[in-house]
DNA sequence: GCGTAAACGAGACGGTACGTCCGGTCTTATT
DNA sequence: AATAAGACCGGACGTACCGTCTCGTTTACGC
């Protein structure tokens, strides 16, 4: 039987510190470097008081990348996907702000480790998708949904292949470094993605 | 200075057991938990002719995971992307293929471990994507502008786009997981990556 | 200021508890793996409440030999020191006594254990001696005076010397189990000791 | 199976640098607060290695102790005991010098650990009593033997017991300081332990 | 007999040291 | 000169306890 620590007794200092501690430590000297023993002493914090509430650097750095993108999010006054009616526009918009994204340091790193230690360790990278990945994915694929509603998209359209569509290349060039990120690419995936999906714009059929 | 070690007198021998025995330990215990040392005592060689010709568990498992391509290669009677005339037949065969080589427990691990270690270092993610990595994708874009001189495709087509709007989503999907990897994904994807990018079979317009 | 805690309102059943786990549990792990969380786990018993009224395991590891040492006495009859008129039998008497008593595992390990940190920390060691040993030392001393009073030892015994050479050697062999302790031994030791000092028995010389 | 090492590589560097270590670090933390990383830190040694060679700090102690009654005995040109012909004055002389030792710094904090130390620990203290204890204790008894031998003492004394005699009670004064050691109680002791069991003065009858 | 302050059980906390594992370097003897 | 073997220094691991510090919950006095 382990002992679950009891919840309701948490230092929320301890945890905001620990959380900070490892968004900092992570950009510094990267993940691989990361140690839970420098975490601990940055955050001013025993190292049992994060073996207690986490298994791993990889779940402390997980909880604190959820935190970021809450209080980014927040503080963005993000209030959901935007619609406009102009799905291309919509999704330029997204996946330009998510270039921008990936090109800030403060987000870079963290995600960038979880990404790949998600990759090695499947427990992890289910807790990952889930809790970080799907709900972004879940916005598209609402948006395209709407956008199949309104007879945008073709009723057949696999929503869930087009969101990969947009979001995979992405990732890869992100990832893999295979070439820059540009505003530009994010513009000509839309386009492409778009087209093969056969997207019809605002009621008129496609003239292009 | 560092003394370069003599390469005419290596032991092909000891570096036969060393790649051998990293591809083995990786798909045994994973890639966290490969340590050189279990690598050197699996291999029956010391530490120290390890650490003399590779800097680095992870390439030490790049060269053997390019070894093992190399042999995978030969022994399945690769002999270059197929060109068939048929755009769309020979990139779902390839992709299809790709997808096989992603679920073979033999590949797995080295390269999924690859991908990870390389995200998270440039440096090792720049040697790679050079070496094993671009390759691939230089025969992609290959046959999809053999297809263009053919006519199939129109002129401005952004021939890297093309590439990595085929390879991304599929290596996304492979990566974290999001969802199963099956022939028809694969087949889903060309149709719409052709698609959307304008193709025109075999010198005929499009009559879909 | 260090606050003092109220004795009067002290819990009695708690105070047991701990003394109680600590002597089971240093029969059962020993002085050096008795840890304090163990005996307050052991005794039901907040951690705070050890620390609240004994500052380390050693000094609740006295308190408890002391408990033990008055329950013993009082349930053995002990009415102090033998004093039947013959020097030598009632040391023997008490000599075979001790002998036993440093053979019973109840009092074996917690008596070893105190011993051995007081030799280590010179503060514990004074309280320890002042508190277990020096009491029984006493004793000795006073049968001792008793017998030259009576002319049973020449007028200018040294008593305290007296006293250390009966306990001393027996306590070595039992400390650094250099040999076995026997009854005949303390007997011996007795005897010659007795000789040393010029014992004669009840008031006629020593026809030995 | 337990790999064990190969001693014929070990280095005595840091053997020597450990063992100095550890004695240095008992006199100046004492025995309870000394720590294996501690002594690795000042020996500018890594902790496995002091694990590899030792199971424990007192282990370290036992063979730092051991080194340094070599050299002491070396550079005090000790030559083995005393034999003037004269019993009691060369057990004087022996016990004062024992009474010097456990005076000086240097000695008291390892062996009084070690005493300790093996009080609590059987196994450990088998291992001091044989290797540093006994090797003393024979000295005394091939004294003592001499003389029994040369009709100084009566042919049927107990050597053992007389040993103990001598020694129990010293190290019991020291042990847990019921009083000063001196000069004049080693003495004493002597002359009371010798007329216990019958010590006659070189050929002459004792007319004391 | 009721309110309140202290002792209490529980256990989270910042720390220290544990004993182990492995990284990367160095040494020795072998091939 | 490269190798197998492995000792070495260093440093992070995850665990066990330390002694302190809240938390509610009894408990027993003083009003």
């Amino acid at each position: 039987m382990t002992k679950t620590p009891d919840a309701t007794r948490r230092s929320d200092r301890s945890r905001r510190a620990i959380l900070d501690a490892s968004l900092v430590l992570v950009g510094e000297v990267g993940y691989n470097k990361l140690t839970i023993e420098a975490i601990a002493a940055r955050a001013g914090v025993g190292k049992q008081t994060i073996y207690r509430w986490w298994s791993s650097k990889a779940e402390v750095l997980l909880d604190a990348s959820l935190a970021l993108a809450g209080e980014a999010g927040a503080e963005a006054g993000w209030t959901g996907f935007p619609d406009t009616g102009d799905l291309a526009a919509d999704l330029k918009a997204v996946l330009r702000a998510t270039v921008d994204e990936f090109a800030d340091a403060r987000y870079e790193a963290p995600v960038r480790a979880l990404t790949a230690a998600g990759a090695t360790d499947p427990e992890l990278g289910a807790r990952f998708t889930q809790r970080l990945l799907e709900p972004q994915l879940a916005l598209y694929e609402a948006r395209l949904r709407s956008a199949r509603e309104a007879g945008q998209l073709p009723a057949g359209t696999d929503l869930r292949l087009t969101v990969e569509m947009l979001v995979g290349p992405l990732t890869y060039r992100w990832l893999l470094r295979t070439a820059p990120l540009t505003h530009g690419f994010a513009d000509a995936l839309v386009d492409r993605v778009l087209a093969g999906v056969g997207y019809v714009t605002a009621g008129r059929p496609d003239s292009r």
